[in-house]
DNA sequence: TCCCAGGCTGACAACGTTGTCAGATCCTCG
DNA sequence: CGAGGATCTGACAACGTTGTCAGCCTGGGA
């Protein structure tokens, strides 16, 4: 900046308001400092910059557990829309599942001056985000639950949602269903969990006999469907908590011919492809992550109201289910 | 940091060299001081550290179309990692296919002070990044070749892959191949096509007239098989260049249970559960990404040998293929 | 005894930018 | 013709940190 200067005969002060066109600077001096930055190829340095002048780096920060991961790309992708749209640039780190990653990556996005963060929690304490949220970074949760923090979050209505799928099979005459899902240790199976029990409670129907748990892969849940299915009384339906689950009991179902019901939390792409008909609990992943951006983008704004907490709501897709 | 400094009882410099580790601070010393520190919440400031000391962000800028694309989302993911390995953070940007929205955003990330570039090109002219790279801001391409500056690439083999499964078609005895595609102006597309026509031409099979251009999603696609199918002397063999173009291409075959032959550029996950066999052209999106990503860490980390050309192997992997 | 090396500490300047303020010029209006 | 505002410009300090350097102390060897 200082070369610019000298070359186009002006101050610092005055290529600075050349470079974020600030008012009065005669046009002819501008177009001086315009050709000298042109010919100096020079570039305004945005640390310094947003060292200088306060805050705003127009940066914001997004944890979530893996970017590979079809449903956290979803959600990279509308938050990085949406920050665009604010002419801000989007900074991703993942914590891979883990807790003390987690509290590492979002130490250092704040180091980095961040003007917001917009997270998917991995551990369940983020008390220490305290301070940085006092001192102004305001931060949004999203798909889970903060722990040990007032923050604004936006949730999947996983219990609701699970509760109307369950309730579908309940009327269409199921009477034992079988349920598949990962670990409780996970906030969405515990909330999906408790819907399909409120469900079956609800009918009389509550069977713990039929809930397996720890399932990881398409592969164990295919295992574990058959084992359902070879025993005395099988269930006439299946509720798999998440889409790894889901495929692996279609694969289980069409190749055993089954006539069994098969009902899945979140939808996928290819689901109208598969061979086996089967009925989600769908939601929209990019409505989930732009209404969390969006509130974050409020608060980075100065919005100071107390924490909001949001529901995004779920649908029942029909693809076939059927009767008992 | 001088209310650190004051609380200890120390000048700044030795607060900064604690949270530093650096040498020569004597134990008790450190200690007050990391008293101070936790007692006030004190976090360095990442911006105006590396603004004093030079480069070194410790940030990587990742250029690509769209991060919701699994494609894209694979690539940010393994990139991610490595970025990870040499403690950096990532600054991941959408260019949505727009040239000008690339120039645009690879300026911004170089005025972020990144310490290297990664891009998936959208544009055909890169000679702007020319200054930047002088200046000592490495940049590395990937999946497309930069324009107009001599750079890093690491390209799939596009056209190797392209050939070999179509040789593979015309060993199976087939003659009338039909070749699906987007348009040509994309990179990927003119290379994997020109593959195909050069196994073609070999066998003396080339006919012009099987090929169909301006496929950009499977409905379009299944269209066309269809159209193609109902010619005269239809096709015994399609080969799709894309997975979108795939995938619309299993649909229209399935629905007619046709016996055609199909290959495909791009596995996906899901393949194996589609209802019509289909050999690919597979290739590994993550050692795509991830040369690129180690390429560019050894040029931050100095290396100054002369731009490499790298190319990523294909592999055909066979999942039925009917012979003529 | 002195000297010197090594450990430890702090004052100061600097990184590249912008906020503040004061000064200079020009125009307009009373 | 003068006052006062609008327009334009630059000197200077500051953002939060670290590199440089000088200085202090202690201990050991000559």
């Amino acid at each position: 900046m200082v070369d610019v200067a000298a070359l186009a005969g002006v101050s610092v002060k005055t290529v600075s308001r050349v470079v974020n066109n600030a008012p009065y600077v005669q046009p002819e001096v501008a177009q001086r400092v315009l050709a000298a930055v042109a010919e100096l190829g020079f570039r305004r340095n945005h640390l310094a910059s947003s060292l200088r002048s306060g805050q705003a780096t127009a940066t914001i920060g997004l944890l979530i557990e893996e970017i590979a991961n079809p449903f956290y790309a979803t959600i990279a992708g509308a938050v990085a829309e949406v920050a665009s749209e604010h002419d801000t640039m989007l900074l991703i780190a993942s914590s891979e599942e883990n807790p003390a990653r987690e509290q590492q990556l979002l130490r250092d996005l704040c180091a980095r001056q961040v003007d917001g963060l917009l997270v998917v929690p991995a551990g369940d304490d983020h008390a220490f985000l305290c301070s940085e949220v006092e001192r102004g970074t305001p931060a949004v949760f999203l798909d889970r639950p903060a722990g040990g923090l007032p923050a604004d979050t936006v949730l999947l209505d996983n219990r609701g949602g699970a509760n109307a799928g369950v309730r579908q099979l309940v009327e269409l005459g199921h009477r034992r269903v079988g349920i598949l899902l990962d670990s409780t240790a996970i906030y969405t199976m515990r909330e999906r969990l408790a819907g399909a029990r409120d469900a079956l409670t609800a009918a009389g129907l509550a069977d713990d006999r039929l809930i397996r748990y720890g399932i990881r892969d398409p592969e164990t849940a295919a295992r574990v469907v058959g084992e359902l299915l070879d025993e005395p009384e099988p269930p006439s339906a299946f509720f798999a908590l998440n889409n790894r689950i889901s495929l692996g009991a279609v694969e289980e179902l069409h190749r055993r011919g089954s006539d069994a019901a098969l009902l899945g939390f979140d939808d996928f792409d290819l689901s109208r492809l598969l061979p086996y008909p089967f009925t989600v609990v769908a939601y929209d992943t990019r409505t989930l992550a732009r209404t969390a951006a969006e509130l974050l983008f409020r608060r980075i704004q100065g919005d100071r109201s107390a924490p909001r907490d949001l529901l995004i709501p779920t649908e029942l897709v029909d693809r076939g289910l059927p009767r008992r």
